[in-house]
DNA sequence: CTAACTTAGTTAGAGGCTCTAACTTCGGGG
DNA sequence: CCCCGAAGTTAGAGCCTCTAACTAAGTTAG
C-alpha cells in the first residue's frame, strides 16, 4: 500500500510533491539536462501532461526541486549547530561542514541550485535563509546581533570557500591526490586562518 | 569575405570549428540545455545532419566548448604571470583574478567546464594543465621545483576560494550587499591568509 | 588523367520531448 | 442532487537528436 501510492483513484492528491520527488531522484541520477518531465511522469504514473496542472513549465520544476534542496540545508545546518556553542568557531565550521556534506550527498540537486538564469524571488529568499543561518553564527562570533558589514566581511569569504569546496569534491577533485587534508580538516582550518584578525579585543 | 566563411563550396572546410564557435555564442546566451544542435546547424549554414560527421554526439560538442575553455584560462593565467615576480603573492594572487575574471566573462561555459558527469580523459588534463600553473607558482613561493604535498596542501585551498568565489560572483552574489570587498580585493586577502603560516624560512 | 576511395556534406524520417487544447472524472458546496 | 472547478485524460503540433542512405568533392595510385 505504500510505494506505489495512488492510481486506484483517477485524482491522485499528491502529485505535485510526488513530481517533485521523482525529479529529484532523475535529476540526481542523470543530471538536470537528462532529465525529462516524461520520464517523472512515468514514474509517477500518470500522463505527460499533468504536470501542466501543477507547474507552469519544465523549469519550475526544476525550480521545485531546488527550494526543496534549500530547505534541507537549512534544516541541515540547524541540526548542526545542536551540540555547538553559540558563535564558536566550532558552530561556524560545523556549518562549513554541513553544507560541503549537502552538497557531496545531492551533487546535481546542488549544481541546480545555483544554476538557474533567471532565479525567482522565492529561490533568492530560500538562499538567503540559508546563509543567513551562517550570518547568525558569525555575528554571535564578533559578539553582536546585528548583521553588519563586519559580520559579511567575514562570512562571505568563508562561504566562497564552502562553496568552492563543494563544487570541486562533488566534481571529484578532492580525492585524487590534488587535496592532501581531508574535507573536515579543510574546512576547519579554512574556518580559523579566514577569521583570524577578526574579534581584536 | 570573412564572416559568413563558407557555403560557395559544398564541402565547408572549418565546420567543426565553426560549430564549437557557435555553440559557445549559444550556450553563453541560453545556457547549455537552452542550446540545440539545431540552432548551431542554422548559424552555421549547414543541415542538422552534419555535425555528426564531426562530433558522436550533442554532448561531445559541448566538451569540445568545455575543453576550448580550459585552453583560454590557461593562456590567461600565462599573461596574468606577465608582469609579476615568479613565485611572488602578486604572481599567485594574479592567477586567481584570472581564474574569477575568465568565470565572469564566460559565465556558463565556466559552469560546463566543470559539470560533465563523465569527463573525457582530454578534459580532465587540460584542467590538470590550468591547475598546474597555479601549483608552479605556489611551488616557486616555497623555493622549490616539484609539486609535492607541501605544494598541494597550499595550493588546494587556494583552488578552493577562487573556484567558489568564480561561482557566487557569476551568479550574482558579490553585488547584492552580500560582499564588502571588490572581488580582487578578496582574492589578494585570501591568498595572503591562505598561505601564511607557510614558508616558515 | 582518371578511377577508386574517403571525407564531408545532403535529405528523409523515426522516435522522443515539451507543452496546448479539448475533453472527462470526481469531490465538495449550495 | 446538481453543478462547478480541480485535476486528471487523449490527441496532436512543433521542436529536438540522431541514423540511414545518398551525393559531391577532394585525394591518391597507377
Amino acid at each position: 500500500m505504500n510505494d506505489v501510492t495512488a492510481k486506484t483513484r483517477y485524482h491522485h492528491g499528491d502529485l505535485r510533491q510526488q513530481l517533485i520527488t521523482a525529479t529529484r531522484a532523475l535529476v540526481e541520477e542523470k543530471g538536470p539536462d537528462g532529465f525529462s518531465v516524461s520520464e517523472a511522469c512515468r514514474a509517477a504514473g500518470v500522463s505527460t501532461a499533468a504536470p501542466y496542472k501543477h507547474f507552469q513549465d519544465r523549469t519550475e520544476i526544476l525550480q521545485a526541486v531546488a527550494m526543496e534542496g534549500f530547505g534541507e540545508m537549512t534544516e541541515a545546518f540547524h541540526l548542526a549547530l545542536k551540540d555547538k556553542p553559540e558563535g564558536s568557531l566550532a558552530a561556524i565550521a560545523a556549518i562549513g561542514i554541513a553544507y560541503v556534506r549537502f552538497a557531496e550527498a545531492n551533487p546535481e540537486v546542488f549544481r541546480m541550485m545555483f544554476a538557474f538564469k533567471d532565479k525567482t524571488e522565492a529561490m533568492e529568499a530560500s538562499g538567503m535563509g540559508c546563509y543567513g543561518v551562517l550570518l547568525g553564527q558569525i555575528a554571535a562570533y564578533l559578539g553582536q546581533d546585528e548583521i553588519d558589514e563586519a559580520v559579511l566581511a567575514l562570512g562571505f569569504p568563508l562561504w566562497t570557500f564552502v562553496h568552492g569546496l563543494s563544487f570541486l569534491s562533488i566534481d571529484g577533485k578532492c580525492e585524487t591526490g590534488k587535496a592532501v587534508l581531508t574535507m573536515e580538516e579543510m574546512v576547519v582550518e579554512a574556518t580559523r586562518r579566514l577569521l583570524s584578525e577578526a574579534r581584536p579585543a
